[in-house]
This record gives C-alpha cells, sequence and structure tokens, in this order.
DNA sequence: AATGAGGGCAACCGCTCCATT
DNA sequence: GAATGGAGCGGTTGCCCTCAT
C-alpha cells in the first residue's frame, strides 16, 4: 500500500465567494487516499447516495475537493468495480472499440462491466502501446504507406494481438457486424449511435457483470437494424455467451481468465410496478432493483456488508459519427473472409 | 544485497459540456 | 444571453513496485 501524502494537520484555506463573503475552508488534500478516507466516503456513500461530489466532500468530513471524491468513488470504491487483469477478450473489446471510439475511454469503459476508463486508459497507454512499438520496431522492414497513424496503429496492435489470442469470438461478430453493416445501404442514414448500440453495453453503475437493463432497451430488446442489418433481437451475444432477455434470465457470459465474479447467473424478476426489476446475482448476492421513472432510474445495489442507492439513468451519450471516419476506420480491420 | 531502469497504476490537471440562475 | 458551478472526460504526472544487473 502506497502511504497516503500529506499529514492530518492541514493548514486552511480563504477563499471569497462571488458575494464577497470570505468562506474559510480547510486546505484540501491531495495525492493518495488513507484507509480513513475511504472508510469515510464509502460509509457516507453508502448512507446517503450520490449527490452533489461536493456536498458529499464536505459533509463525509473529507478534506478533498468533489472531484477527488468522484473519482475515488468510480475508481476504486465502487462495488461493482471488477479487480485484476484484463482477459483476453477483454482485450479484444477493447481493441475493437477502440478503433470504432478512439480515446473515447468512458465509451469504451461503458461497454466493459466493472471496469473503469481510467483502468482501460492506462491498460491501453501501457500494454497495448507497448505491444505497438514491438510492432512498429518488428516491421520497420514494411514501412507503413498509410497517412493514417492511428490506423496503422490499430493494425498494429490487432495483428499482434490477433496472432496471441483465438480471435474468431467477439472480434468475428464486431467486424462482421461492423462490415455487414458498412454494406448496407441504409448506413447511410444510420449514426454512431445506431452502430454502436450493436455492440454489447454495460452500464458502470450497474453490478459486476450486469447485463444492461436501460429503460430503452430493455422494453425493445430489437438492437440494430431491420432487413439486411444486424439484429440481435433480444439476445446479446457477448463472449461466446448469451444474454436473454424473453424468459427474463441472464447467462452471463463466460470470461477465460476472468476473475471470480464471472460466469454468473442473474435472474430478473419483474415486480408488480412493470417498470421495476430485481436483479440477482447468486455468485455476489447482489439485488439491483432498477426502478425506472421518467428516463431516471435509481438502482440499488445490495452486497454482503454493502448497501448502495444512487440516482443514474441517463442514456449513455454517444456523439455523432462521421460517416468517412468510420468507414475508414473499419476498413482497416483485416477481412475474415 | 544494492541499485537503477522501466512499468503499472492512482490521482491530479485542465478542459468542455450542461444545467441553473 | 451571460455568468456560474458541477460533472465528466482525456491527458498527464509522479509514486511505488518489480526485475534485471
Amino acid at each position: 500500500m502506497r502511504k497516503p501524502i500529506g499529514g492530518g494537520n492541514e493548514p486552511h484555506n480563504s477563499i471569497s465567494s462571488a458575494k464577497g463573503t470570505v468562506i474559510t475552508t480547510m486546505k484540501m488534500r491531495k495525492g493518495l487516499w488513507s484507509p480513513e478516507e475511504d472508510e469515510k466516503l464509502m460509509n457516507y456513500m453508502i448512507t446517503n447516495g450520490q449527490g452533489c461530489w461536493s456536498d458529499i466532500a464536505r459533509n463525509a468530513g473529507l478534506q478533498r475537493c468533489g472531484k477527488s471524491c468522484r473519482l475515488r468513488w468510480i475508481n476504486y470504491l465502487r462495488p461493482d468495480l471488477k479487480r485484476g487483469a484484463f482477459s483476453p477478450q477483454e482485450e479484444e473489446v477493447i481493441i475493437h472499440l477502440h478503433s470504432l471510439l478512439g480515446n473515447r475511454w468512458s465509451q469504451i469503459a461503458a461497454r466493459l462491466p466493472g471496469r473503469t476508463d481510467n483502468e482501460i486508459k492506462n491498460f491501453w497507454n501501457s500494454t497495448v502501446k507497448k505491444r505497438l512499438k514491438k510492432n512498429t520496431i518488428s516491421n520497420s522492414s514494411s514501412p507503413n504507406t498509410s497517412h493514417d497513424s492511428s490506423s496503422s496503429e490499430h493494425r498494429d496492435i490487432m495483428g499482434g494481438l490477433m496472432s496471441m489470442h483465438d480471435s474468431s469470438n467477439i472480434m468475428a461478430m464486431y467486424m462482421d457486424a461492423t462490415r455487414r453493416s458498412l454494406s448496407s445501404s441504409s448506413l447511410q442514414t444510420m449514426n454512431i449511435n445506431q452502430l454502436i448500440e450493436q455492440l454489447p453495453l454495460t452500464n458502470d453503475h450497474n453490478g459486476p457483470n450486469m447485463p444492461i437493463l436501460h429503460a430503452s432497451s430493455y422494453g425493445t430488446t430489437q438492437v440494430g437494424m431491420d432487413g439486411n442489418g444486424i439484429n440481435y433481437n433480444g439476445c446479446y451475444e457477448i463472449f461466446g455467451g448469451n444474454l436473454g432477455l424473453e424468459d427474463e434470465m441472464f447467462n452471463i457470459p463466460p470470461l477465460d481468465n476472468m476473475t471470480d465474479n464471472t460466469n454468473q447467473e442473474i435472474k430478473c424478476e419483474n415486480l408488480d410496478d412493470s417498470n421495476s426489476i430485481i436483479m440477482t446475482n447468486n455468485m455476489n448476492n447482489i439485488i439491483l432493483s432498477q426502478c425506472y421513472n421518467n428516463n431516471k432510474h435509481k438502482v440499488q445495489a445490495i452486497t454482503e456488508g454493502f448497501e448502495n442507492c444512487w440516482e443514474g439513468g441517463d442514456e449513455l451519450k454517444v456523439e455523432e459519427w462521421d460517416l468517412e471516419e468510420l468507414m475508414r476506420e473499419s476498413s482497416m480491420f483485416p477481412s475474415l473472409d
């Protein structure tokens, strides 16, 4: 464990508010979080749930800024975080999503259960880029003619990783989806929102490996395009597993080499309220209760020794995608044919 | 056993976006 | 419409650990 930076007796800061009143505040601590700080924040979140982060920092008795608290919660204290190394499948997902989304780490993280954007970013910058470097060196005899450095980067990485793992699973699915989507004439009207919705989406704030149950997607489980396009039709096939919504029984996709909360079975029950769902994860005893209310849903996670309640529910926002860029991005994948 | 280099990771910084006043 | 504050995101930094020498 790293030593937390800073001592307990911090000097005070005085700041002037907009109205001219002087507010005396404790100087904000920086650096590593101590176990005591973690406990304070955790206890506060358990008791009060998520709210205004600056209020949380203040009310929890932490000499931290709201941003710091938010970061600590999201990247470390959140109960649904998955720890441990990335599985090969996760690597492949990251690489492919990065090829589609670029450095939009939060959007990539939204599709990897229990992973944070920071984690993925670090993973990319350390592990994947390292491989790229290796490949670039080994391929130096055959200069890349591409003028798009990111494209060559992706090709290199993909080549390096695909040789390491069996690439026939998700990559095939993704590439196939991409290719087929692109071949469809309806692509002309397709934006990135639609394309990305074809990819398995998870929610950072759900439990470990929880399938996404956005209000919008739960009611209509059809994903993708009609006719020539992709249509998962209520069954997401992720990592070789499946996610059947129709019978409300979710088989969480197995991930090789994953940590212990894989291969779980989650049971969903409809409550009297048609918009409410209880999800039971039989591995971690996590129950998720989602109550949708005007596009706002409340997620309650109860696990061993932990109970948390917070509000979320904003749809994942994905910006519009430049079609040409998308075409360019997708064309750099090796054909499976 | 000592030490230096490199890697991994946690956290901060600066910026943008959005909602509210 | 401008100002303000909060939230979120991506880039970057710096500390600690591991491993090779």
